[in-house]
DNA sequence: GCCAACGTTGGC
DNA sequence: GCCAACGTTGGC
């Protein structure tokens, strides 16, 4: 069982967003790091926690589940998207996804301020400067320690 | 292979 | 809007 911890901006995607779409590809990821995680690491069924990133509050706010093995990203191929990447070849596509399905929402956010207050999450990666990977593993402890604090 | 310039992320 | 911290690009 796999633990992450995924990003995403609410005002391009929310846990609200999720919710109502009920599972969803998580397209978009450009980032070689996030993308060797996807592809080695992720298993239908890790835990993810949801994190909104770049707004008011930066906090965890919810609880999905990883619902798809790795495949192409689809949004790589295509030269409307934002995403597409004209370098990458159908029958080697360099950018993948999984399927995310939501879980629920925490009962209360727990803002990024809050996280690091505790001393038990000094090496969460989400604390630490500099953590630009919008994709990254979560140790047991520190889901179960940041879960406590629901 | 090095490194400067540039772009992006994301907290504040 | 600012800035730190990276990642990427491209000249050499």
């Amino acid at each position: 069982m796999g633990y992450w911890l995924m990003k995403s901006e609410p005002d391009t995607y929310s846990i609200d967003d999720l919710k109502r779409a009920g599972c969803e590809p998580w397209d978009g990821i450009r980032n070689y790091q996030a993308r060797n995680m996807i592809r080695d690491d992720m298993r239908v069924g890790d835990k993810v926690l949801f994190y909104h990133s770049s707004c008011k509050v930066p906090a965890v706010v919810g609880l999905a589940r990883v619902a798809s093995k790795p495949y192409a990203d689809p949004t790589q191929f295509d030269p409307s998207s934002k995403y597409h990447d004209p370098k990458s070849q159908q029958d080697d596509p360099r950018w993948l996804l999984v399927d995310v399905e939501y879980k629920r929402h925490l009962q209360q956010p727990i803002p990024l301020s809050e996280l690091k207050e505790h001393s038990e999450l000094a090496d969460f990666q989400l604390v630490k400067r500099g953590n630009r990977l919008s994709i990254f593993p979560v140790q047991k402890a520190h889901w179960d320690f940041i879960l406590g604090l629901e």
